[in-house]
RNA sequence: GGUCCUGUAGCUCAACCGGAUAGAGCAACUGCCUUCUAAGCAGUAGGUUUCAGGUUCGAGUCCUGACAGGAUCACCA
């Protein structure tokens, strides 16, 4: 049993024994001692003064006299106003540390035989990835990672928008002004090619509304009324109309889309079991507007639009189906969810997108469970703020933009000075060395973006860059290369640090025994990310674990210590933070380096 | 204007879902490399948790109301 349902379950006996008094202990929590405090685990008496009936130190007595005398693995605990510290002993935390040691893979939850899908990156196919995309992109994929260490199987999925009006802007300015431009002839990258005319097709845009804003038109009649947006409009039609000439096109540019996009994917490191395309599914869900006219939950206008009025649930009515019998955005998110059921029978789904979509989920997520879809209950939003810059929003057409790949590559570059600068790449090969700074580049990357509450808005400042010090990626990296070397000498000089050599060790020191409580804590970490959709919680923990080995690492000795238990002890205990760091990072998708 | 989210140290972020004296990192300052990697460790300084009420043994956390920032409210995607 768990020590803290032990400790609780005795402190309801106590309550019973002492003030006969009966207490629930399910209903009983422990929370963390502050470090300030001498104990691990503390209970707070305030709420049962009224049962003791006495001030709290002297409950407190009480209670812990009790527990000292019933609980073996007790070794003291004290009073501090309300609350009870309590204080396990050493060879408890010893055991613990050994079982820890002995799991091949602690923090790994057994399969729950159920299946989630992870809906993430999902990008528009009429210009390059930016640093918003990273973050979506960084959140999935290490979501993923952790709802599978947490027992489900998971499919990753990217739902790409490669259709509609936007990409018709993209292609209207290439024609007008490609003349037969390719990646290969420009020397760009395709999804940058293509971006580059989505940008001339707003800059030309703007011109035509000005223009004709000038000759008298209203603002609203000139942003229809401007050529190329007529062009755009037109060349959407005709792509719904099969039109051969405009699919060409269409399939071209978007072809060199999807290689810009795969070798930005390759430098993310990020892949999916799963892609769809919007082309194929921009059609679906009509049937779904039937069956919800059917079952009254949606209900048709006098023009013959087609409505849910969801406003007994505190939202207000949605269009589902224009008058023309043409979908919207929501139709077809009813059919693809229906779709991404039938093709894995998936009992949980998690959409990884903005927070700008609040709203929209809300309501796809409540017509789907009014329509009863077996799915209903497990349908999620990760729902993550947008990344600010210092001087406002990212805005593509305005330039700007972070662009992912620029971003990608000067914080390898900037990995490589450091390093140099450093000058710790002693017996590195050039390969080597090139995916050291490649690992701490994307590290520091990453942490930065999946550190912070998903929820929340953050801020990037270009200037100021991204650390690789303090609560960073590669700070963790750091503390993983330390222990490797540790453990490259305890190769060397064949010592045994396997648990039986250390039984006998009985000193444990403070920062020891912190060290092994962090570690105990990894498995409830794993479930809380898990649960809340949030590697912040993850990143969060490694770093407290990574600073609190380093403190160990400072002040006490291990290769110079002389009892042989203590060095071994020491040794398997590095070891041990390594594999934890390692398994942690995993979850974020980080890769730690053996030396740095 | 309606709805939703956010407001914590100069800056970027935490705070285990109501508990102790609100913690880290960066920036500043002071120490520590002849012993396992100083991308590290120890320390100093920095706070009326936007404001005003309320709930209770106890509030950064819950409720009400201001204020500030953001998102959203299209027969757009």
């Amino acid at each position: 049993m768990d020590i803290q349902q032990q400790l609780t379950e005795t402190i309801a006996q106590a309550f019973q024994e002492l003030f006969d008094h009966h207490l629930d202990a399910k209903t009983l929590s422990l929370q963390a001692t502050r470090k300030e405090f001498s104990g691990e685990y503390t209970f707070v008496l305030f709420p049962y003064l009224k049962v003791t009936k006495a001030s709290p130190e002297a409950s407190g007595e009480k209670i812990g006299t009790y527990l000292l005398k019933n609980l073996p693995d007790l070794a003291d605990f004290n009073v501090v106003k309300g609350f009870l510290n309590l204080s396990l002993s050493p060879p408890y935390w010893l055991e613990r540390f050994r079982e820890l040691s002995l799991l091949p893979d602690h923090g790994t939850f057994p399969p729950n035989g159920k299946k989630v899908m992870v809906e993430f990156s999902s990008p528009n196919t009429n210009k390059p990835l930016h640093l918003g995309h990273l973050r979506n992109n960084f959140l999935g994929f290490s979501i993923a990672a952790i709802l599978e260490a947490y027992g489900y199987e998971v499919v990753k999925a990217n739902l790409v928008n490669d259709r509609g009006i936007h990409i018709c802007k993209s292609m209207v300015a290439y024609e007008k002004l490609g003349n037969g431009a390719s990646p290969e002839s420009s020397g760009m990258k395709g999804d940058h090619l293509v971006g580059h005319y989505y940008v001339l097709f707003d800059k030309e845009y703007k011109k035509q509304m000005q223009a004709l804003q000038a000759g008298g038109m209203p603002v609203e009649q000139a942003k229809k009324e401007a050529a190329w947006m007529k062009e755009a409009q037109e060349m959407l039609v005709k792509w719904e109309a099969n039109e051969p000439h405009t699919v060409e096109l269409w399939k071209k540019l978007n072809n060199w889309v999807y290689q810009g996009f795969e070798e930005t994917y390759r430098s993310l490191g990020v892949t999916f079991d799963q892609y769809y395309y919007e082309s194929d599914t921009y059609l679906l869900g009509k049937d779904i507007v039937r069956e919800g006219l059917e079952k009254g939950v949606f209900f048709k206008k006098e023009n013959g639009s087609v409505w849910a009025d969801l406003s007994s649930e505190g939202l207000d009515e949605k269009l589902v189906l224009r008058a023309d019998g043409t979908s919207v955005y929501m139709t077809q998110d009813m059919g693809t969810a229906d779709l991404k059921y039938k093709d894995h029978g998936i009992e949980k789904s998690v959409y990884v997108v903005g927070n700008e979509q609040d709203y929209h989920f809300e309501v796809l997520f409540s017509i789907l469970r009014k329509l009863g879809r077996p799915y209903g209950s497990g349908l999620y939003h990760l729902s993550y703020g947008m990344v600010d810059l210092p001087s406002g929003k990212m805005k593509s057409r305005e330039g700007t933009v972070v662009d992912a790949d620029d971003l990608i590559q000067e914080m390898v570059q900037t990995a490589r000075q450091h390093t140099q600068e450093l000058g710790k790449i002693e017996g590195f090969s050039e390969e080597e060395a090139e995916e050291l700074y490649r690992m701490l580049g994307m590290g520091a990357l990453k942490y930065f973006l999946l550190k912070v509450d998903p929820k929340k808005r953050m801020l990037f400042n270009p200037q100021e860059s991204i650390e690789f010090q303090g609560n960073t990626g590669p700070f963790i990296q750091y503390t993983h290369a330390r222990i490797a070397a540790i453990l490259r000498k305890a190769a060397q000089i064949e010592l045994d640090y396997s648990c039986d050599r250390y039984r006998s060790y009985t000193g444990l020191e403070a920062t020891e025994r912190v060290v092994i409580v962090q570690l105990a804590d990894y498995e409830k970490k794993v479930a809380m990310a898990a649960e809340e959709l949030s590697p912040a919680v993850i990143a969060q923990y490694l770093f407290d674990l990574a600073k609190e080995y380093n403190r160990f690492y400072a002040e006490l000795p291990i290769f110079s210590e002389t009892k042989a238990e203590v060095q071994a002890f020491r040794v398997a205990l590095s070891a041990e933070v390594a594999k934890t760091i390692g398994s942690g990072m995993k979850l974020l998708r980080i890769d730690v380096p053996q030396k740095m």
